[in-house]
Formats: structure tokens, C-alpha cells, sequence
DNA sequence: ATGAAAAAGATAATGATTACTATTTTAAAT
DNA sequence: ATTTAAAATAGTAATCATTATCTTTTTCAT
């Protein structure tokens, strides 16, 4: 029941293997995948990965700013090969989620939130939810 | 590593003494609390009440639209006695939710979304995220 | 009051994530 | 090229918020 949402910075930080076959791996791919699913795609070409590895690496390449971690109240998070942010939108029925297309980050509504509440805003997110288009129909 | 975010509905629904005090003690607070801090609260009223009551209390009442469960990334859940769509502003210091004042939700962008993305779409949250009053200075 | 369904309380299980540790790898200094 | 200290890995155990299970109790329509 503890929770520090601090982004702790990284001393010095390695060139390996691993790490660059995971970044590789998530930058290759548009679906959000979970750490599992980089787990085992990444086997494949390195069959003694750890899955401890995986995570561990993914928190690193967060901590680095190449990648993002998503969480949309699901029971596992979702990683984002790409690090710029941008909206995103989840299927209810099928839990894809995609980029959204055609509406980009708005950083006003940043500066108005500050000044309205008294507080510092470093960025925002933003998901919509609904039915995919393959979902939709029926 | 399954997940669904289907709403399913819920049958019959027998008022109890335990569901209504969780609901009149979660409204009384605007911290956005977690199930914990709701049950070490209703604790000191109904001293018998188990943690698994308050979890499928809190989860009957997120179905009956009650109220709202919150996932900021988070390891765990916060609720909110308050049903209606809201943004919230997250402190990345020290943790607080807070409701976000003079920005209300914008229901357009879910139409432009829904065009230009093929998708329908029912909703959209977004989070602020930055320091609080209290963090900002030094 | 009666009975069937719903919910509570107690406890065990789940599962994504993190922690631990002995061994290996990286990269800078020699 | 060797040495060396720090960083990372593989393998495994632990964590902990949340769910599931199961027996008993409560609710509520009849
Ligand atoms: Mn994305
Ligand atoms: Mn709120
Ligand atoms: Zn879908
Ligand atoms: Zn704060």
C-alpha cells in the first residue's frame, strides 16, 4: 500500500543485449504489448532471457525517456515504443489500444489548469474509450 | 494476464448496512481514497466488516454507477464518491488526487475522435499531472 | 413466518511485478 | 590486451493489492 510515483534518475546506464532487443522489439510494434508478450516474443531470439529482465529493462528504458508505460486500470501495464506523448484509445470489448489520430496534445489546457488550481503541471494524459471499428459492427 | 473492462451488469441488488456505510463514508471525503483507507475507516463503525466486503461493495457500486474507480498508474485503486465524469490532477511528489477546477469535460472531442478514427466512443479521461500547492515550493 | 437468493466474514489463492543473489558482462583504466 | 569495479543478467523467491472460495448470515418477495 506504498506508492512513490517519483521518476528516480539513472546513474550510469550499460549498453547490453537485452536492452537493445526489447527497445527493438517495442519499437517494431504499434499494439501497446504488456511485458509478458515483449517476454516472449523476445525468447525467441534469446531463449535465456528472464522475464525479470524484461521488466527490469523496461523500467530502465522508461527512466531513459526512449519508451512509456501505459496503465489504463487494467491489472497490467502496457509499454509505447514511443516516447512522445500522445493520446490513446482503448476498446472495451476487445482491449486494444491504439494511437489516437487526428488530435494532437493540447499544452494550453496545461497552463490553464495551473493557474486555475495553484499547481505546477509538468503534462497530462488522456484516453478514450469505446468500441473499436472492428468491434463496432454487430 | 487476462482482462476484461466490461461492465457487466449486475442482477438483483439487496441494500445492506456494510454497502451503504462504504457509500456514505467514501462520499464524505473528496481524497480519493484506496479500498484500504475506506476499510480501516468503516472499521471503526462495523468492526467485523472484512476487507473482501469492501472490495465487492466498492466494485457493486462502480457497477451501479455510483461511483468512479481511478487507476493513475498506480499499484492500487482510489475511488471516488463522485460518479460524474471529471478530470482529476495528480501530485507526483506526494501523491494526492485532487478534482481539477475550470476545466470542464469536453464531450466534442469525443465526436472528432469517433470520426476521424472509425471508433465510437463513449468517454474520455484525462489526468494533470505536476506538483501540488503544497509541493511546488521547494 | 418461510424460503431462495444475495451478501457477509474469514481465509486462501492469484498474478503481475519486484526483490534477492550468485554469476556474467560491460567498459574504463592500466 | 589485462585488470578491475560497477552494472546487468538469469534464476528464483517474495510482495501485495485484489479475487476467489466457502460456510454462515441476512435480505426480501411471497
Ligand atoms: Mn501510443
Ligand atoms: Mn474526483
Ligand atoms: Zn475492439
Ligand atoms: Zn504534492
Amino acid at each position: 500500500m506504498k506508492d512513490l510515483m517519483q521518476e528516480e534518475k539513472k546513474g550510469f546506464v550499460r549498453k547490453t543485449r537485452q536492452r537493445e532487443l526489447i527497445l527493438k522489439t517495442l519499437r517494431s510494434t504499434n499494439s501497446h504489448p504488456t511485458a509478458d508478450w515483449i517476454y516472449e516474443r523476445v525468447k525467441k531470439e534469446m531463449p535465456n532471457i528472464s522475464l525479470g529482465t524484461v521488466y527490469r529493462n523496461l523500467g530502465t528504458l522508461r527512466e531513459m525517456g526512449e519508451i512509456m508505460e501505459l496503465n489504463y486500470g487494467s491489472k497490467f501495464s502496457r509499454f509505447d515504443g514511443n516516447p512522445e506523448n500522445h493520446y490513446h484509445f482503448v476498446c472495451t470489448k476487445c482491449g486494444k489500444v491504439m494511437d489516437v489520430e487526428g488530435c494532437s496534445v493540447d499544452r494550453e489546457v496545461d497552463e490553464m489548469v495551473a493557474r486555475e488550481n495553484n499547481v505546477e503541471v509538468f503534462f497530462h494524459r488522456m484516453e478514450f474509450y469505446g468500441l473499436c471499428s472492428d468491434c463496432k459492427e454487430k
